[in-house]
DNA sequence: CAATATACATAGAAGTGTTAGGTATGTCAA
DNA sequence: TTGACATACCTAACACTTCTATGTATATTG
């Protein structure tokens, strides 16, 4: 699958509640989560570590998450995040949001969908899921 | 339905597709778009003319849409708007990346759900389709 | 005559990604 | 030894967008 660009926004949008969930899972480190949103969005995000880092920032400063250091088994340092109990309900409360915009657009598509074809079946490629 | 809050973000990713499909239905005018979402939203989203004046004035801006001035029977002046070919292209392509983001929040919250409950159910509700 | 709904518009503040740059270490091949 | 590459973190200037507040104007209703 080759990688899609995304609207700044939707970047914005989408950034906060991927780190947290993919935290809500398993802790991890900066570089990683890069690598994990490659591989849960089958390849369509790339994110960069520009964005990426500041995201972290900020949900560390709201108390979403927290930071510690470790060294790896490779010698090199990472800076590990764990998802907090605020973090865990802010999460949920984003998901809401998202799920009522959604629900509101696919409204509309859907509506629309007898004048303006849908194009490429956008998930003919199931995304994978495993650990 | 009460009315929720939402990010600021969320806002930013979703006024872009929601006034262009609206107009993809219909030509409609700032306030009337205002109601309109209301109404797709099941009453959940308020969004403010201070949002989303500025948002018309970049669509056209961009060439995804066009105004004229009418005035309607009550007298009042309208700035009626209409998608172009261009800012139907447009939705296409928004609509392409937001079920891409979609599918992947989806996949990683439902990985998640067997540790973090749901809560709500956000669509009790159907929301109402009718012109 | 006042209050409300309709209808548009702009300005400053605050927050965000983009792009570009910087630092440092480990692995691998030439 | 050297160079290239992946790993791993961080920050800053810039442009863009919403939020909040404010302003203008007209029609309707009590």
């Amino acid at each position: 699958m080759e990688t899609m660009d995304f609207n700044k926004d939707l970047i914005a949008a989408s950034s906060t509640p991927i780190v947290l969930a993919i935290l809500a899972k398993k802790d991890s480190y900066g570089y990683a989560i890069i690598k994990r949103v490659q591989e849960l969005s089958g390849g369509r995000m790339e994110w960069t570590d520009g964005m990426l880092y500041p995201v972290l920032h900020r949900l560390e400063r709201l108390g979403y998450v927290e930071a510690r250091w470790e060294v790896a088994g490779s010698g090199r340092r990472r800076k590990y995040y764990r998802i907090t109990s605020r973090g865990k309900a802010h999460l949920t409360d984003e998901r809401r949001q998202w799920q009522a915009v959604d629900a509101t657009l696919r409204g509309i598509w859907k509506a629309l969908s007898i004048f303006i074809p849908v194009g490429t079946a956008a998930f003919a490629t199931p995304l994978p899921q495993g650990a």
